[in-house]
This record gives C-alpha cells, structure tokens and sequence, in this order.
DNA sequence: GTCGAACTTCGATGTCCGTCGTACGATCGC
DNA sequence: GCGATCGTACGACGGACATCGAAGTTCGAC
C-alpha cells in the first residue's frame, strides 16, 4: 500500500449549491457555531474527536454532519480520524463579510 | 391629545444584549429571512402586513416577534399598524459585513 | 356609537431537531 | 490475529418550534 492511501473527501455541496438558508440554520445552533469559531483557528484543519465540547460521539458526528451537508466545512478521511477544514474561501466568495462578522461577535 | 400620540416602540433587546446565535437563529428561518431581505430594501420601515408571504396573521406575528427579540428588526406601533425596521446601524456594528454578506446571497 | 381593519394572545397540533445509548465498521499498532 | 481507538448508523425520546383557528383588543373612519 501507498504511504498515503486515501484523500477520501465525505460528499459535500459544490460552492453553488450551497444555500444561504441552510449555512445560517447550521450556524444557529450553539454547539455548531462553537465548533466553527475552534476551526476558524487553525486554517489547516483539526481533528474532529479534539475539539472538548460536552457532548457524546453520535451527537458531535450528527452536528459536524450539518455543517458538511450545508456547505460550511469540509471533511476528509486520515486514517481512522476525519479532519475538519472551514470552508472560507467558499464562503467569502458567495457570502462576502459574512464569517468574519460572525467570528466578530464577543464569544 | 397631541397630533403624535404614540412613539411606542415594541420592547426589544439593547444593542449590548444581542447575542449573535440568536440572531443566527432567527436568520435562519427561510420566512424570517424573507421579511429581512424586504425590510432591507426600504431602510425607512415597513407596515407588518403589507409583506405579502403565504402564512396567516398569527404566523407572521410569531416570525416578527422572534426577530425582533433578537435583535434583528425594531417595531413601532403608529396606529393599528406595526412599522418594522431592520436593525442595520445595531447589526453592523456588532457583526460587521454579516447583513450584507447576507443580503448578497441570490434569491 | 358602530363597524371594520390590523395585530395579538391563547390553545392545540404536528413535525423537526438535539441528545443519547448501543451496536456496528474501519483503521492502526502490537 | 487482537485489541484499542475513532467514527458512523440506527432507534428512541423529549422539548422546541412553525403553523393554524378563534377570540379578543385597539384604533381609525364614518
């Protein structure tokens, strides 16, 4: 095997299908904003399971779920982990101004 | 009684007490959304009912008290009628770039 | 004063969503 | 292979919410 076997990306909406309704029902939820603002640290990417937030597994895999199918981020397979990546330049480029006025607000 | 009886103003949060996952929130309502992106269009105000979507008067009051708690429109009483006006000068200041951002997505 | 128009309030209803536990699957290291 | 770790899938449950209809209130016009 290849050192690096896989560069699987989990299915997400290309940048124009991406709908404003949802990108803003997924920011809505405490728990998934919080999640965004840790991403939004590290342009690179983090780990899913890193991110402390008291809540179980299947609750984090159904949040980090919703922002993946509305567009906000992106996942990729490593291994046995999944890598989470906030998708700004997709987001700037329909949305201009709107994640830097939301990661303005006082957290 | 003098020409101008009421300058009531529907309570409402301070600009201090927004809390921007409510906002998110209330934005995140596709019929919500619909009043915003109006109300944006007249920066003077709106009368309630003259924003013709498909849901009763009941629904509508509901939708506007949501987004007035949040911070996002103020109401004014003038009569029996109910002017709305979306909060920008608050919202921009706070989150700057997300209504516009906002209001830049295809409808 | 009476009528109608504009909103609100209240109760009811159905649906969506956040949460969890358990079971399952995939991958890595030993 | 074996066990441990990380994540997903599924079913269930409780609370929140969008929606409505009917009744009530407030105001302006006639």
């Amino acid at each position: 095997m290849p050192a690096v076997a896989q560069d699987a990306r989990l299915p997400q909406p290309a940048r124009e299908e991406i709908r404003i309704e949802q990108v803003l029902a997924a920011l809505g939820d405490p728990v998934r904003l919080q999640y965004v603002r840790e991403l939004a640290k590290c342009a690179d990417g983090v780990a899913c399971g890193s991110i402390p937030l008291p809540i179980t597994k299947s609750t984090r895999t159904h949040h980090l779920r919703i922002l993946r199918e509305a567009g906000v981020i992106s996942m990729r397979v490593e291994g046995t982990r999944r890598i989470a990546h906030l998708r700004r330049d997709d987001l700037d480029a329909l949305y201009p101004g709107l994640l830097d006025g939301i990661l303005a607000a006082p957290h």
